[in-house]
RNA sequence: GCCCCGGUCGUCUAGCGGUUAGGACAUCGCCCUUUCACGGCGAAGGUCGCGGGUUCGAAUCCCGUCCGGGGUACCA
């Protein structure tokens, strides 16, 4: 039975890089059946931030990754908070100080910076010198007694290689000698991260640990951590960083980074989920769009990769698209709703297709607002695109693009054209699209036009102010002859008086 | 500086000693069509970072080198 989890500190909203790594344990858990565990490393107070714990379940709920064992949910292996497992830890130093794996260290953070000062400029590896490592029993009771604050040190072997089997990378070996006696417990009496991590993974069942590419560099500490208790380890993964288009590891400063600003913007977190996926990682197969239960079933630790990958946002937009596309009517009108009402993007609030779908949604019967999402649908990549697409479906006067009229209502017949629309219109209770073909195609016979897509476009410009946009027959049909007349009446004021 | 990891079209990737180096996004063209989009078809785009080996044969194995990234905390 397979055991894995993801361990984020609440130092901030996860970014999509750190969501991802989550995402590869759960599928992995998923894969074999097997448990999914979050376990919140809070080890550092004074780097906790207010609201990173509800945005790191809010993440994992948004995408579909449920945990197990966890925060809200407890489990058989807690408490889930490393700030409550303190106990555990002391207990724990204790062991490795009985058994001379750890040893106190009394030096104070001035003689540390100084000492890793001298080593920069003298061009020496960095690391604790190890100058408390061999003081004498005797000395360090006089200097504990002495109340002199002290850190907990893990005594690395002094000399050899440590080695561990990577599931993605193979061998990856360290030479001991370049390896610093890590600080396992700080001077407050709390754990670091190297010492939580390796006795909660022990303690919690942890059978495969995936996480990011920058933990490979301490992994030999929890080596020598494990074999220090005489434990066995779990199966180490390294996941390749995610980068941005510069190369540099996914941050701030690539804007939109937190995944949770993705749902903000309008994506869907079925795409997301998708696309952070195959950064990284592959089916083995071409397969690209795939649900999370086929992800689920194809994954592979065998399948990351160990390179790097760049977030390419393009590529993302088209997958939302493709989830757009493929939602039912009811649901495209559930999904929207409830993302337009509930986004925080500023910048969308305080858009007119915003208020005008607002309005829409208050006023309108639900039917045509539903069809009216369906019909902008495949032109749609974003959530927050609905609005604006939308928009001449809801407003009295949608805005008449100046070039649009330009290019159309310029034609001679335009002005007839308009006129003989709104006398067929005229007296209709409805028109369905099959009566909207009808009346254009008599249009451009009694106007005696060559091709119909010269009745077409005008209409189109008069009825909606613009150039593009879903089937002039299918748009008539849900606009209705009420609206239509109104529209072409008004169109008519655009026609320049010479025709 | 030192240590570690990585390097296949612009981007995400398949590949794991013998392939015309395959797919996807983006780009361009054609088709469909009332426009845009969707969809379909096609094109362009890769000296597999570079240099040496090993081998009958190397993107695949080895060494070196360059470049990129990560780590070097009483942070995770």
């Amino acid at each position: 039975m397979i055991r894995v989890r993801y361990a984020p500190s609440p130092t901030g909203s996860p970014h999509v890089g750190n969501i991802r790594t989550a995402l590869f344990n759960y599928l992995l858990a998923k894969r074999y059946s097997g448990t999914f565990v979050v376990r919140i490393e809070d080890t550092d107070q004074t780097r906790k931030v207010p609201g990173a714990l509800e945005d790191i379940l809010d993440s994992l709920r948004w995408l579909g990754i449920e945990w197990d064992e966890g925060p809200e949910r407890g489990g058989s292996h807690g408490p889930y908070f490393q700030s409550e497992r303190l106990e555990i830890y002391r207990r724990h130093v204790d062991i490795l100080l009985a058994a001379k794996r750890a040893y106190k260290c009394f030096c104070t953070p001035e003689e540390l910076t100084e000492m890793r000062e001298y080593q920069r400029i003298n061009n020496l590896p960095t690391g604790y010198d190890r100058r408390c490592r061999f003081r004498s029993d005797d000395e360090v009771e006089a200097l504990e007694a002495s109340g002199k604050p002290y850190v907990v040190r893990l005594a690395m072997p002094l000399e050899g290689e440590i080695e561990f089997q990577d599931a993605i990378r193979g061998r990856v070996a360290f030479e001991s000698r370049l390896l610093d006696d890590q600080v396992l417990l700080k001077s407050d009496g709390w754990p670091t991260y190297h010492l939580a991590n390796v006795v909660d993974d022990y303690l919690q069942g942890i059978t495969h640990v995936i996480r990011g590419d920058e933990w490979i560099n301490s992994t030999p500490k929890h080596v020598v951590l494990y074999n220090s208790f005489g434990w066995n380890m779990p199966i180490f993964a390294h996941a390749p960083i995610i980068k941005g288009p510069d190369g540099a590891k996914l941050s701030k400063r690539h804007g939109d980074t937190r995944c949770l600003d993705y749902r903000e913007k309008g994506f869907l977190s079925e795409a997301v989920a998708n696309f952070i996926a195959l950064i990284g990682w592959s089916p083995g197969d071409e397969r690209e769009l795939m649900t999370m239960s086929e992800m689920a079933e194809a994954f592979s630790v065998e399948g990351i990769q160990p390179n790097p990958g760049v977030f390419d946002i393009t590529k993302l937009l088209w997958m939302n698209g493709h989830y757009i596309r493929s939602k039912s009517p009811e649901d495209l009108f559930d999904t929207v709703v409830s993302w337009h009402t509930s986004t925080t993007d500023e910048e969308y609030r305080g858009s007119e297709g915003c208020a005008a779908l607002t309005a829409a949604i208050q006023s309108l019967p639900q039917e045509y607002v539903t069809e009216a999402f369906r019909l902008e649908q495949e032109r749609v990549k974003l959530l927050s695109e609905f609005a604006e697409a939308c928009r001449f479906f809801f407003v009295d006067e949608p805005e008449m693009d100046p070039q649009g009229v330009a290019k159309w209502f310029g034609q001679p017949y335009v002005g007839a054209l308009l006129e003989k629309l709104e006398a067929e219109v005229a007296g209709r209770s409805t028109i369905s699209a099959e009566d909207a073909e009808k009346i254009i195609d008599g249009v451009v016979v009694s106007l005696g036009l060559e091709k119909r897509a010269q009745a077409i476009h005008p209409t189109r410009v008069a009825l909606t102010g613009k150039t593009f946009g879903p089937s002039l027959f299918e748009l008539m049909a849900l606009l209705g002859p009420e609206r239509i007349l109104l529209r072409l009446r008004r169109a008519a004021q655009f026609v320049p008086a010479a025709s």
